[in-house]
DNA sequence: GGACTGATAGTTTTT
DNA sequence: CTATCAGTCC
């Protein structure tokens, strides 16, 4: 069957689109256009999706059309010359944004779906990429090729084309964003690729000068942003009527399903030409090479049109015979009318001579191709028949477009139109304006005084520590072996670098075996990147040495004395809810809590870091009650831990100082197996931890640290950066090393952290770091409130990434020449004192399209259902708390309640039972507050949880997790609710775990793991706690205000200072510092000053400027940009 | 024991 | 503003 089909649309959804874009709409315009088949655009879209589920039934496979009830009632608004059926296939835009081999890319594509379902499941894939809610054509830090694996892998049916591949902004082959060809953007998949879109500015012939795509089909569509734009270009079809035929067509041009394509007058589209809109200068693409690119008027780089990017990429030269299929140029017949009636394309009179048209001689697309002259000219409408017979002939002239202005069609020239409506001839006279080929030389009107704010992009980052050359002083870090080294290393001079180096050079030179080396470093994340880059240094299948967190490494040891005693280290939630117990337990004894259960948690924790006794730490000694009762929750809690063989994180540390120092032949054993000990971020130890590190080595021991002092921020859980301070006094004659040339921030940067960290009151020396660039000034900006903080930013990276939509250009909003150095989104990061602070920036940001990742404290296993699968796992392998068993029966079908098991555990704790031992002796004693009955039951659900751990014990442990996932309504969870994330970091654990009990520990004491697919990029949110170790080109800190940094309440000035430190030099290129003056706190709002330590900053290196209070945002109303 | 009310305090966070 | 906890009532 023959059918016309428009594939690439948007609904009201996407930005910029005309309000009445609804399916009923589409419907009705479809048929007046003369399209059987419509893209549905914006499949993505949650709110345009429900409108298809919900207005749509399926007709042919894959084709749906509208309700009929519905369509019947549309069908009155249709001229009836134009009635016809009309489908839908589920199609989306992607907007791609990202950087590969160093280039920013953002080029869309097409995704094409099979059926609802498909749809559905191709959105929750991307959710968890990125945010699909805020536009209905998707801004996703996502490589263009991780887009077409994900559809290749959602169904055999579904397919990628990439869109109207020649725009510069947004296209695969954009001048100022693409690829030089499909190999480059698709890599190994691109041979999954098909079809591709020319776009308006650019038809077949222009396309088929490239070689490169020969291979492909060209399709053509409307990329309507509303209905009247619908069917500018479209694509003709003589194939089954379905989705699969369409597709059949597409990926089989040569079974002849596809027939070519109707096309804009590509010199009408918006970016035919270069040049510059602002400048009012279009030129051709032979005078912009005469011109080496560059604006004649405001002297910037042009923005290079399709034809230009075209001629570049061309193989084959204008004229030279080419293959593909036929196909005809249209213009829209609005257009024409506006031309022939001399008036507007949206004026009364266009408007009604066009319905006119309609309604006597059929669809536009009729009229404009097939219908005879004659019949055209009974309408009356002067010249209408010759402007079309000409558009047909392609005898029309066409100022191009260029730099996002359309280009302007010409039919008579004023002296033709007396004659020819003075004569009302149907032949065509000598003389009429030849074919195409663009009036299209440099047309200059008034420079135009253009502003913009970015003169001098600051340059890239220099030469990157990474790089063999190495400066003198990181060479004498890694080759100084013997005796104890201390190294002091500002931010970004190589830290991480020398470490890795060093260890590599001790193999290497044979100074030392893997098994001779520890290396500690403070997070599992520095361990594993240590690692990673020591087995890429080695090469495969080298013995590694021992490298880990300080709790991991001690964890491992502990393992190896004790031989197989189980150990299990409980989780901050384990120990939050065995406090809670032992408090309860506490209050029996007729007292009531004075304090709260997190708080005795850090008195805890406290002592335990000093490795001291419950009374050296707690409440003030005046409390007595208090006192009293805390060391009765100590006693307790002790006791809890003990009996079911539980550990805490700082027990895995005192624990082995304790040992070690009282077993002397422990020691000298392990110090005789360390012979190199790296201990990465010594600034950040705590007395326990530096009590370790003394026990394991001697004065004259081969001890390497490295850390900087500046960089000490967790003063808060006892770190002490006194003990780097005081290295050379416990280890006499250790060699020092200053690391002072940073590879990463510029010096306005460096300089300006300089000045704040010089504030602290500690009295320390410092030496001033070295920068490679001078870099430019921070900008200082001061806005209204924490949401103006929150646009500002979103502005700012909108600016920087260069826009996330076509609008931001079209509209003229952002200075297309006067942009800076591009960016994607994973260049930038937002740092914050407070976690409360970035959930209204990333609200704001996602809003806007820019895609987030937000740090959170909460982790991967917090979510019910993997968190209920850990529980199951402990339980299991006879690991369980009874915190675990709660949360483990919320899972199955027991007839057990919560209360029941309250009363268990307290009748347990009672007799000192661990859970295991509980449930032996429950089955044989009675047990306290419960009845035969309940106990009866509980003792059924201990024997099937029994039956289960039995079934289960013996298989691997992915098999395992698959029969608990079957065996429990865990199934039904991990189905329902789209947490495959979270399984799939379980599953990444699982992989690089040994055994089970690797595996717990790990997930007790691993850091938070991203809930987001990492191959999206996003733009970063966090901490500055967080912040520590990473660095982002563009860096924003958002409210430095007094009460934020420093923090009210803070009892170490120096540490915020620090802190404040730490987030300044972050940045490699760029800092901005933002304050707001108006902040909610609490509910209140509150006015605030700038923070002190600006203040400390020479005002020389700030660039200051206040963002208005003008109202916010006006999202619908201008549509100019994302804010 | 569970549902309600009112008072109160409220960083930063890795293991 | 909101989570948490203690106290109150049924």
């Amino acid at each position: 069957m023959k059918f016309i089909a428009d594939l690439h649309i948007h609904s009201r959804f996407s930005r910029a689109t005309s309000r009445n874009l609804d399916l009923e709409n589409l419907y009705i315009s479809a048929q007046c256009k003369g399209i059987q088949v419509l893209g549905t655009g914006d499949a993505t879209h949650p709110g345009w999706f429900d409108e298809i589920q919900s207005r749509l039934v399926e007709a042919e496979a894959g084709f749906y059309r509208l309700d009929p009830n519905q369509a019947s009632i549309c069908d009155r608004w249709v001229p009836e010359s134009c009635r016809g059926e009309v489908r839908f296939v589920l199609t989306a835009e992607i907007s791609n944004i990202y950087k590969k081999d160093g280039r920013t890319r953002k080029n869309h594509n097409l995704v094409f779906l099979p059926d609802l379902e498909t749809a559905q499941r191709f959105n929750r894939r991307l959710e968890k990429i990125g945010n699909i809610h805020s536009d209905g054509r998707p801004i996703l830090g996502l490589d263009a090729r991780d887009l077409l694996d994900i559809v290749l892998n959602l169904d055999a049916r579904a397919f990628l084309v990439p869109a109207h591949i020649w725009t510069p902004w947004f296209s695969m082959l954009g001048s100022r964003s693409g690829f030089d060809s499909l190999e480059q953007c698709f890599g190994d998949l691109a041979p999954h690729v098909f079809a591709a879109e020319t776009g308006l500015s650019s038809d077949p012939e222009m396309n088929r000068r490239v070689s490169g795509l020969d291979r492909l089909v060209l399709i053509s569509n409307s990329d309507a942003h509303s209905t009247a734009k619908l069917g500018r270009e479209a694509n003709c079809f003589d194939t089954d009527f379905s989705y699969e035929g369409i597709r059949e067509a597409l990926a089989h041009p040569e079974n002849g399903g596809f027939c070519g394509t109707l096309e804009f007058y590509p010199e009408e589209g918006k970016y035919h030409l270069d040049g510059h809109r602002q400048c009012a200068v279009r030129l051709t693409p032979a005078e912009t090479r005469k011109l080496e690119g560059i604006c004649p008027v405001c002297h910037r780089p042009l923005t290079l049109g399709v034809l230009h990017r075209v001629e570049s990429l061309a193989d084959r030269c204008q004229g030279q015979p080419r293959p593909g299929l036929p196909f005809s140029k249209l213009v829209p017949l609005t257009d024409i009318l506006a031309e022939v009636l001399q008036c507007g394309a949206v004026s009364k009179r266009v408007t009604e001579a066009y319905r006119r048209c309609l309604e006597s001689l059929g669809s536009e697309l009729s009229i404009l191709q097939e219908i005879s002259p004659d019949r055209i000219s009974s309408l009356d409408i002067p010249l209408l028949d010759e402007a079309i017979r000409r558009v047909r002939q392609g005898r029309l002239v066409i100022d191009g477009g260029f730099d996002g202005q359309f280009g302007t069609l010409h039919f008579f020239t004023p002296a033709e139109r007396r004659r020819l409506l003075g004569q009302q001839s149907l032949f065509v006279l000598p003389g009429s304006p030849a074919p195409v080929s663009g009036r299209g030389g440099p047309v200059r009107s008034e420079p135009i005084q253009t502003s913009w704010r970015d003169p001098s992009p600051a340059a890239p980052s220099a030469a990157n520590s990474a790089g063999s050359l190495m400066t003198d002083a990181q060479k004498a870090a890694v080759e100084a072996m013997k005796g104890p080294v201390m190294v002091v290393a500002g931010p970004g001079t190589g830290k991480t670098f020398t470490l890795t180096r060093r260890i590599v050079r001790l193999l290497e030179t044979g100074q030392a075996s893997a098994g001779q080396i520890l290396a500690v470093t403070f997070t599992q994340k520095a361990a594993d990147q240590m690692q990673r880059r020591i087995a890429d240094l080695m090469g495969k299948g080298r013995d590694l040495p021992l490298i880990g967190t300080l709790h991991g490494c001690c964890y491992r040891l502990l393992q190896q004395i004790d031989g197989d005693r189980p150990m299990t280290v409980l989780d901050e939630d384990h120990r939050l809810e065995l406090i809670r117990d032992a408090m309860t337990l506490a209050a029996q004894d007729d007292l009531s809590a004075p304090f709260s259960v997190p708080q005795m948690l850090g008195w805890i924790e406290a002592v335990k870091q000093r490795i001291q006794e419950p009374s050296s730490g707690g409440p003030p000694a005046h409390d007595v009650p208090a006192r009293r009762f805390y060391l009765r929750v100590f006693e307790i809690y002790r006791n809890l831990m003990a009996v079911q063989g539980f550990l805490d994180f700082d027990d895995l540390v005192a624990c082995m100082v304790v040992r070690l120092e009282a077993d002397a032949e422990l020691a000298a054993s392990l110090k005789r197996r360390f012979v190199h000990v790296l201990v990465d971020e010594y600034q950040d130890l705590n007395h326990a931890q530096y009590r370790l590190v003394r026990a394991l080595t001697e004065p004259g021991s081969h001890l390497f640290i490295i850390g900087d002092p500046d960089q000490c921020i967790y003063g808060f859980r006892g770190s002490d950066w006194r003990y780097f301070d005081r290295f050379s006094d416990d280890y006499p004659g250790a060699s020092v090393i200053r690391l002072q040339h940073s590879y990463r921030s510029p010096q306005s940067i460096l300089d300006a952290a300089g000045q704040v960290v010089a504030g602290c009151r500690d009295g320390r020396r410092r030496l001033p770091l070295k920068a490679t660039a001078p870099g430019r000034r921070l900008n200082l900006i001061r806005t209204e409130s924490e949401k103006a903080e929150a646009v500002a930013i979103g502005r700012i990276i909108e600016q920087m990434v260069g826009g996330s939509g076509f609008e931001a250009y079209d509209f003229g909003k952002v200075d297309s020449a006067g942009r800076g150095q591009e960016r994607s989104f994973a260049d930038f990061a937002i740092l914050y004192r407070t976690h409360r602070q970035g959930g209204m920036i990333a609200e704001v940001l996602e809003a806007a399209g820019i895609p987030c990742r937000l740090a959170s404290r909460r982790r991967i296993w917090d979510t019910p259902h993997v968190a209920g699968l850990v529980c199951w796992l402990r339980l299991c392998m006879g690991q369980g708390s009874f915190f675990d068993l709660e949360r483990a029966i919320a899972w199955i079908a027991a007839e057990t309640s919560g209360s029941d098991l309250k009363r268990f555990k307290k009748w347990c704790h009672a007799r000192g039972y661990g859970l295991a031992e509980g449930m032996r002796q429950a089955a044989r004693l009675p047990v306290q507050g419960l009845n035969a009955a309940r106990q009866h039951r509980m003792i059924a659900l201990f024997a099937d949880l029994e039956r289960i751990g039995d079934e289960i014990r013996d298989r691997p442990l992915e098999a395992r997790i698959d029969a608990l996932l079957e065996k429990t309504r865990l199934g039904e969870a991990f189905d329902a609710s789209p947490a495959e994330a979270g399984l799939a970091a379980l599953a990444e654990w699982i992989d690089a775990c040994r055994d089970e009990t690797d595996l717990l520990l790990h997930l007790s004491l691993s850091a938070d793991a991203d809930l987001y697919d990492p191959r999206g990029e996003r733009v970063a949110l966090m901490t500055l706690h967080a912040a520590k170790g990473l660095e982002f080109p563009v860096v924003f800190i958002a409210g430095c205000e007094d009460g934020l940094i420093p923090l009210i309440g803070a009892e170490d000035l120096d540490e915020e200072r620090r802190l404040f430190y730490v987030g300044l030099t972050r940045a490699g290129e760029r800092l901005f510092l933002l304050t707001a003056a108006r902040r909610m706190c609490y509910g209140r709002c509150e006015n605030r000053t700038m923070s002190p330590f600006i203040a400390d900053i020479d005002p020389g290196l700030l660039e200051i400027e206040s963002v208005a209070g003008r109202p916010l945002p006006l999202r619908r109303q201008t549509q100019m940009s994302l804010f």
